[in-house]
DNA sequence: GCACTAAGTATCATTTATCATACAATAGGA
DNA sequence: TCCTATTGTATGATAAATGATACTTAGTGC
């Protein structure tokens, strides 16, 4: 998807009407705003909205008639990803879907930073550092940069890490995952992250930071996780509890349907 | 955080900078390349160079020093505000701090769009509409838009809306709230939702979908939040259970301290 | 102290983006 | 058929971004 647009405003413009189309604020069909108040909406000329709405129709999301104006032709794809709060994707095996994963960089780094203030390591120390892109039918939905202490990293090989979910290769060289915590937020998109989820600068992600921790309570794993909201998104169940003006929410316990008689899934590892 | 920079290139290279620094390629105390060089790796002019660097250095992640270069100072995050899962804030209480709520919005709409959808109304029925603006000691976090049946509306006042949580409103109109489904993403900030809160328009924002029905089944609250990911953010702990390859992540049991002699919390209604 | 390095400051030219404006063309409805 | 709404086209003015260049100032290390 080439960064066409350079001109600063209309891409400004250009990414949040894209975003509203493509996240399903405004639906198929219906129409935007004529230009001239989208001008007055945004605080810019009409000429620099008609730079923005000529991007969005050459990419096809909109179509545009004189006098009819400017209607949305865009239909989200059907293949949006769903995950619950453990990155437990939905239905992946039922789907008969496949998801894989392209190493982008391995090695090891200086300690130093969040990662390395998280792992509660120091200085001198070394932290393998990987970075993955993990696609859905050929479709990258998620950019994962992992720091892991170089005492457990040296256990693995780089190329296990395109084979198998992190946490798996922890666990089978003996690392005792106890506990995570999870951090939810958003962040834009920088042009190299862009460029391998195929998406544009300056495009909107959800972001994730999870530190694993061991039985010993020692950092074991930091990930900062980056997904395509088009692609990916968190979703779960909450139930009402409590009495009064106690009440509260709880989650809902988590839904593991298996078959009478089938096998279990193949794995409950997430793939994040 | 406003994203001052309007200068195509210069952001750019800001951008690319800045994802190295927050996302541990370079450390903290590390040096950077000299604008020269950087202008020449970046393909741009020193003086291109030198307005991202000022944007990095108003944003306190590099220091600068003649003859000394430019070092990395970033630190991971100073403390934001978090919220579990269910939206209750951490420490709002205990911190003695206090949010507040701005009705920007009150009305009755004809359904349409996603939230008749979620609530299972037909074109003909209305809607309550109300948008509102959350503060934390007078700084803006949160931007709610509700959209509620019209006979589930109309048992309250837009004047309770500023004072009370909408899902308090709810139960006290005996309505048998009994569960939600919530979507967490992210999304790019449409000019009247910026200036609501105070960024740029086409900052990141976290956003929050959740469909609230009640003992019947029935979809009685749409909410659509959009928080500052500067300001809020998602946070929860999991733990490890289950063995072998049926290992997976559980959510920890809520940490519901209570003074031992204490009163409860004023509220578990939750702050979005 | 002296040479060197790298950031700080200044200026002006050039290119690019944005705006304001006017008018043309087309479709739809009264 | 005429009126209106909306996009399409054009253009010149203005503002903003970028670049090229030169020079200054403050640390660094010998």
């Amino acid at each position: 998807m080439a960064d066409r647009l350079q001109e600063a405003k209309a891409r400004q413009v250009y990414l949040v009407l894209r975003d509203r189309i493509v996240s399903g604020a405004v639906q198929f069909g219906a129409r935007l705003p004529n230009e001239n108040d989208l001008a007055v909406e945004h605080g810019v000329s009409r000429v620099t909205i008609r730079r923005a709405l000529l991007e969005l129709q050459r990419e096809h999301l909109i179509e545009r008639r004189r006098s009819a104006g400017t209607r949305i032709i865009y239909r989200p794809s059907p293949s949006r990803m769903t995950a619950d709060f453990s990155g437990v994707l939905a239905n992946i095996a039922s789907m008969g879907r496949s998801t894989k994963v392209k190493l982008l960089s391995f090695d090891y780094v200086q300690a130093g930073g969040a990662a390395a203030e998280a792992l509660g390591v120091g200085d001198q120390d070394l932290l393998q550092r990987a970075v993955r892109v993990r696609s859905l039918d050929g479709v990258p939905f998620s950019y994962l940069v992992t720091h892991v202490p170089e005492r457990i990293g040296i256990t693995y090989k780089a190329k296990d890490l395109a084979d198998r979910p992190l946490l798996e290769l922890l666990e089978r060289s003996g690392v005792k995952v106890e506990r995570a915590t999870q951090r939810i937020s958003a962040c834009l998109a920088a042009p190299e992250v862009a460029a391998a989820l195929g998406i544009t600068t300056g495009s909107p992600l959800i972001e994730l930071v999870r530190i694993v921790y061991d039985r010993d309570n020692r950092g074991v794993e930091y990930l900062h996780a980056l997904y395509r909201p088009d692609r990916y998104g968190f979703e779960f169940d909450m139930v009402r509890a409590g009495h009064a003006t106690k009440r509260s929410w709880a989650t809902s316990p988590p839904v593991r349907k298996v078959k009478p008689n089938g096998k279990p899934r193949p794995s409950a590892y997430s793939f994040t």
